[in-house]
DNA sequence: ATATAAATTAAACAACCGATTAAAACATCA
DNA sequence: TGATGTTTTAATCGGTTGTTTAATTTATAT
């Protein structure tokens, strides 16, 4: 008798704790050591499952990607029947949400923003494959908004006033927290600082 | 007779050469072996001028803050007489001049930026003493904006909103200009980004 | 010029890294 | 059970890293 959990596919058990590490440490410090010593298993393991190193950080790139795609979907869960105004404000609230939020499917947006500083061979399949569309989602709101108002270049810049508003609270986090004298965010800080950039935008995005 | 340039003190060359490297590797990745090879000096001449890698890394620091004052001084060349919206705008178009010009000041700027992702002992110097002040003179023209309609909450949000547009431009660089179809900011795109974050945070900014 | 201190050099050290190996342990199925 | 393929293990291999050393060269001051 096993008195144990029911047990993990080894090769899961390391796409997990290897997620972890990469998020917590990059590429380069996260050593195989550290991640095989962490997940239980021999040295070994990582390069008989995954071949090397990078090919591991590969899998677990898109392992948390599958991850944080079944919490959060693509579209945002944003209702087409919606006024634009709403559909801007469900989709800052679900970004900021996405950003914010601890547990799991938070993982891949670290190791994500880590791709920013510390650029690997993955960096341009995820600009393509998650930033541009969701670029190009956020785009169409303000092209609604901003009604026949709109120029190309406008928009794009709307849009990246709007993502550095709200990547600013994650990539800055310990600033943010320092200055809001916190130790992390809450549900309700999440709140509130959703609905102020959702009421500095929709401001920003008026013509008058 | 030498026929070499008027010779920089060594001390003075591993700084800067130490500063580039740091800047485009972090501090992990760049080795001493590759700065004293780009400097031309010895292997041992780190440890012997600095005492070791970290203490290089921290005098580096210190050396390339005092250039990026020099150029950029801490109140933003900000004329005390104007009003409080000349003020933000002088403010905005200033840091982003720091954010996205290049040359040696901006060396600062890049290795503070690495502090985030891979914070080093220095951070919490850098928090007290670069950007604190840097937030509460932003605040003050916030606040001076907001009238009697502000609360503290409201215009450190604010300051936050603001802060991170422009950041955004830095630290998604490589994302920003692949959506703009560009190799690197030029003038005149630092100039439309600078108006482009004036006019949506003035507008922000609003109360109705 | 000579003694003393400072600066520079080449070489080596110890620790750590990713990767490999060959053997042992395990599971699967005839 | 016995044969076969898979998984796990401990040990080790090159290679790179930061750091140190001891000897040599250069500069400084008496």
């Amino acid at each position: 008798m096993n008195s144990e959990k029911k047990e993990k596919p080894k090769v899961e058990l390391i796409l997990e704790t290897a997620g972890e590490i990469f998020a917590e440490q990059g590429f380069r410090k996260a050593t195989v050591r550290n991640i095989c010593k962490r997940s239980g298993v021999n040295l070994a393991a990582i390069n008989y499952y995954f071949g090397n190193k990078e090919k591991l950080y590969q899998a677990v790139l898109k392992y948390h990607r599958s991850i944080a795609l079944q919490k959060y979907p693509s579209d945002f869960g944003i209702n087409e029947s919606d006024s634009s105004r709403k559909k801007l404000s469900s989709f800052i609230q679900a970004f900021i949400l996405r950003l914010l939020e601890e547990g799991k499917p938070s993982l891949f947006g670290k190791l994500f923003a880590r791709e920013f500083t510390e650029p690997t061979g993955a960096f341009d399949i995820l600009i393509e494959e998650s930033i541009k569309p969701t670029f190009n989602l956020l785009s169409s709101f303000i092209k609604e908004i901003l009604g026949n108002n709109y120029s190309v270049k406008k928009v794009e810049l709307c849009a990246m006033s709007i993502f550095g508003q709200c990547l600013y609270f994650r990539n800055a986090k310990p600033i943010v927290l320092r200055i809001l004298c916190k130790d992390g965010y809450s549900n309700e800080n999440i709140k509130e600082i959703s609905e102020h950039i959702i009421n500095f935008s929709l401001k920003g995005l008026l013509n008058y």
